[in-house]
DNA sequence: TATTGTTATACTCTATAACTATA
DNA sequence: TATAGTTATAGAGTATAACAATA
């Protein structure tokens, strides 16, 4: 039978994130997106725009899943793309003002129920939990590059 | 120009579980199964088996799709499905020997993943950073019963 | 030759709703 | 009537690999 000190921590950190997905992900499906969807639109939101390669790093979208997404939000006129002037193999993606519109209407709705999630939280405490979720991550990366 | 105190630590909510998604879903692949799927065999092992709709709870896979999940799982004969002695309208979900055996060949290496990305962390730090995983999960949940 | 993005394929998950069989 | 699962449908994301245009 497993017991380790840290299968509870693990589990929260899972619960905690679904709690928030499932929230996040009612209010972005009722304006028709989807999560990927809206991933570009917050990531694109307060940007003059990128190219696709850095969009992928940015959201964790691969290549080839990242033009069926921008596909779908150009054919709703939320994003657009430009070949890039420097190198004509990029692709510049940048929202419309449809597109920015959406951002700045949806941004403030998602941003007010974050912050009342976060209203009992002191501003030490916030440190703490980033730092710890900082560390945590980072080792999950560290073995992840050196699997020893 | 957004400018909150909580976005950060939010932030790293995401990435800290991405990271650990990242990870764990590329060992799932390599083993040749989906995320569902293997969230399906974590929930079964070590249980005698349960029903469909407390599967569906636990994993928060809806019954639509869950039946398609287990579908493939039987196919794979990593579970089997009986109809419950009490209730003839449920259907009863175990893990075959064949689910178990792969349970416990999978489980210590994720765990042992896990292990080591906990391994810098003090007792008192791992319930300290739990504790407020409750806390926010909770504040989540709770705007989501009472939208004030 | 290497890189950027697109296309193609095959599979899986998702939401939703209608349906069957029990209760 | 209500509930437990299944089936059906349409859409979307995923991994992967081959491909075109450009560097």
């Amino acid at each position: 039978m497993v017991k380790e000190r840290f299968l509870p921590v693990l589990r929260e950190l899972a619960r905690c994130y679904q709690a928030f997905e499932l929230h996040s992900g009612r209010h972005i499906r009722s304006l028709g997106l989807t999560s990927a969807q809206f991933d570009i639109i917050a990531t694109l939101g307060n940007t003059p725009g990128m190219c696709c390669g850095e969009l992928g790093e940015k959201t964790l979208i691969t290549k080839g899943t990242l033009t069926g997404v921008i596909d779908r939000l150009e054919s709703k006129a939320l994003v657009e793309r430009e070949t890039a002037l420097h190198d004509r193999r990029s692709v510049f993606v940048k929202l419309t003002p449809a597109g920015e519109q959406l951002f700045e209407q949806v941004f403030p709705a998602h941003l007010a129920f974050i912050r009342q999630g976060f209203a009992s939280f002191t501003d030490d405490e916030l440190s703490a939990i980033q730092n710890m979720l900082i560390r945590l991550r980072e080792a999950f990366i560290q073995e992840e590059k050196d699997p020893s």
